[in-house]
DNA sequence: AAGTGGTCTAGACCACTGT
DNA sequence: CAGTGGTCTAGACCACTTT
């Protein structure tokens, strides 16, 4: 997935950061080039350079201290609430490595719980159901236990959940209507526990997520992380 | 209710247009003053007013399309999951009763933490504290550790937190203009699980939260809930 | 043709931190 | 003191949309 166009050199600038980022070249707390070092390496003006360096530290990838310096944040895992976000973009976007495994990938009969989340376009048939662990860098960061609209998906047997996400192939196939979640801190039970690979009373961040498509449920997902090493991060200015 | 420093000019041009919309003078879908527009009025470069709608842009305010023009933004689709909200409101607005209960208000010397949240304002200096209890008829709802800028709320000691929440107060004497927040599952210490009346491992859902008012950090809340009781509710539409 | 936003430059002054 | 980020200017070229 080429980008056609060339990058704005601003947007060229914030890449080349977060590449020596995600490549562990520039760790957390490292410094990072200034303004002027950005602008005799790329000869760029200095607006340019702050422009990628002000908008990297407004994602939060950048810590910056005037008279100081430019540094590698220090961030947890950060996820924004308000947003649909791809986890996978989401941990990239943040300079790691995502990969999936797929433990689970079948179409059964739902239970009553999930019957009521996905309602009645699953009363009696069955469901498809994938569960999928993502990792940030080798740590677990998210047990997605993902319960699926057969009639707005039907070919969602057939995918690799391990190179596409289960959230990538819904937004391809099923057009994105209304979300609905729910936060909750909880003890997950010993399955879901085993996979997040959390201690004994380690709480977890659980995200039950809903969403529509076509007028219909199209999902309903049980977002598991664990919680000494997710946080949801959100806000607004203004 | 003074902001002493003169905002930057980029700011003062994004007050002018939010006030605008907050009065209701440029409705959602309105067409909003053009860069060269600005330019005019405020007697600024074009690169400063390009910034401020840019940054209103980003930050969903207002909606811009090259080559047509700059337009308020449609709020509907852009639900705020984790609002500012008072939880007295939220409690009420339950049908139910809300009570509070002060457990300690002060002045001290903030933690290497709460500094940190709290920015270089409170960098030696002492900054007023509060503990309060939310009960929901009678349950604990939310243990609030909140952590105030004494420049920006000179008078919090002398309120009376168990008819006025802290979020009210700190609403009236200090614009709010920028909120971030962080939501995370853990096990409380002690102190904290018994004014939550916790059982043994009963996980809780923690929401720090950082204000800003004036160009300032005005406040720091450690927003403690019982997981079993409490959920956060979100969602949006198309 | 006129207007709009998107980007970019090559300077500038300031306040602040480090040495 | 030199270095840093924060802000600001007065131009500029481009692609695009509307008239």
């Amino acid at each position: 997935m080429a980008c056609a166009k060339p990058l704005p050199l601003y947007e060229q600038l914030k890449e080349h950061v977060l590449q020596n980022i995600r490549s562990g070249a520039w760790r957390t707390g490292a410094r990072v080039p200034s303004e002027y070092d950005l602008v005799r390496e790329f000869k760029v003006s200095r607006m340019t350079a702050n422009r990628a360096l002000r908008e990297l530290m407004r994602s939060g990838v950048l810590a910056r201290v005037a008279g100081v310096g430019t540094f590698v944040g220090d961030f947890k895992a950060a996820g924004h609430p308000l947003q649909i976000r791809n986890i996978a973009d989401e941990i990239r976007s943040r300079g790691h490595r995502h990969r999936a495994r797929l433990v689970t990938l079948e179409r059964l009969i739902p239970s009553q719980t999930v019957r009521g989340r996905l309602g009645s376009a699953a009363a009696h048939t069955s469901v498809f159901h994938s569960l999928v662990v993502h990792f940030e860098n080798d740590a677990v960061l998210q047990v997605e236990d993902r319960y699926v609209n057969p009639l707005l998906a039907p070919d969602y047997l057939g995918v690799d959940f391990e190179t596409v996400t289960p959230h990538e192939y819904l937004m391809e196939v099923a057009p994105l209507q209304r979300v609905e979640h729910v936060v909750r801190a909880v003890l997950p039970e010993a399955p879901i526990r085993a996979l997040l690979k959390l201690r004994a009373h380690e709480p977890a961040l659980l995200i039950e997520r809903v969403t529509w498509s076509c007028e219909a449920r199209a999902s309903f997902a049980l977002l598991y992380h664990p919680g000494s090493r997710f946080e949801l991060r959100g806000g607004f200015a203004v």
